[in-house]
DNA sequence: ATTACTAGCCGTCGAGTAT
DNA sequence: TATACTCGACGGCTAGTAA
């Protein structure tokens, strides 16, 4: 039985239970529960007794099985691989230096259409200006997903006879600092990405062009 | 592809950083690495591709794939089912009611002995007496499985012509306050399990003989 | 009733090879 | 040089059935 397979199974059994008492079942219903024969089932369950991995007990009518010691091993090991592919799923690592951009994102910050917007998603104030990164390398891809994969958007309105598009917008941390990226959802890839917060970034880390920085988007969070 | 195969597939991509940018690979070198034959990768990424679960392009010499949101998701939502598993495995919940129990806790937990060694891992002085916790049903399993799969473990010692055994330790939360389980290595199942703390739990949170409390063990911490 | 062996079938694997 | 198709071989799957 290939490996993977055998995380399967023993997941299966862990997720009923399994783990630090005896779990009863039938390799009929199990069976069909976990998407193989009765037949399959019997023997891939005595496969994993035979490279210890579960204790087995024939009853009259059924059977109970509980995972060993060794059995949890293995399938922490895999756990915890699972969890470190989560962090680089809900942890995109960026990383630039400060730059002074052309202050777009200023203007677009300050006013209330989109404040209003900003502030019923995290009930705080941006402040009204945005830190400017140029991104090292080419990031055109990443970014491109931030843009297309979000759970923040600030809807667009006309205001004095000008229109404001839709933002995209992602939390992250600028050097574990809480904070905000933002993209128009509108317009190509640039490689510099404008961050928002509560609080003026560049004073609070007395920031000065060139200065690098890592930034820490979430994108699930 | 059987629905695991294909999680194991992402997974190894994954890994290798094909989540939010193309990785360029080549068939026969990166099913060596995940243990398949060129052909076999060949016809599986394909598969996945035909699920929308990757973006594949081919190049000159080997290829570039990507995983899709699609993709991601279906990660995803793997990952929070192993994060669960392993949740249910760190953390073994046990209910049960305040008794008074026969004190021998008490005497033990007070021999320089053990409070020695109580200190060493954690740095605090355990309080010179146990809370005895009856527990609500058959725990016999969970208890031999926390007596034979242990962190910490406390030796015994001669003092004044008595011996006094090895001890097994767990840390633990007592109504969501820290604490630490014993058990005497040797000796029989019993329905009572005694907990260690730095203070007086019984003061602490009022506890009177047959309360209720909620006791969560954390085998692997 | 249910487990698990046997036998035959079916699908997956990978060597060979076209592109 | 690579990918990916074809096809023969092998291994795993399940129906039938013994225990």
């Amino acid at each position: 039985m290939k490996k993977f397979e055998a995380i399967y199974m023993l997941s299966e059994i862990a997720m009923r239970d399994g783990i630090y008492r005896y779990l009863t079942i039938k390799t009929g219903v199990f069976g069909r529960e976990i998407g193989f024969s009765q037949q399959s089932t019997s023997r891939k369950l005595n496969e994993l007794y035979s490279q210890g991995l579960i204790d087995k007990v024939v009853l009259i009518r059924g059977l109970k099985v509980k995972i060993t010691k060794k059995g949890i091993d293995y399938l922490m090991d895999e756990i915890k691989k699972m969890g470190l592919i989560g962090e680089k799923i809900r942890r995109i690592i960026i990383e630039g230096s400060v730059t002074s951009g052309m202050g777009e994102g200023t203007y677009y910050m300050s006013r209330e259409g989109y404040i209003r917007q900003f502030m019923s998603f995290f009930g705080e104030r941006p402040y009204p200006g945005t830190l400017n990164i140029l991104l090292d390398n080419e990031m055109g891809e990443i970014i491109s997903f931030l843009k297309s994969n979000y759970r923040y958007r600030l809807n667009g309105f006309r205001e004095m006879e000008r229109t404001f598009g839709d933002v995209i917008l992602h939390r992250a941390t600028l050097n574990g600092h809480p904070c905000f990226i933002i993209f128009p959802e509108r317009g190509h890839y640039e490689n510099v990405v404008e961050i928002v917060s509560s609080e003026n970034l560049r004073n609070k880390f007395s920031l000065k062009d060139g200065d690098r920085v890592k930034l820490e988007v979430f994108p699930y969070d």
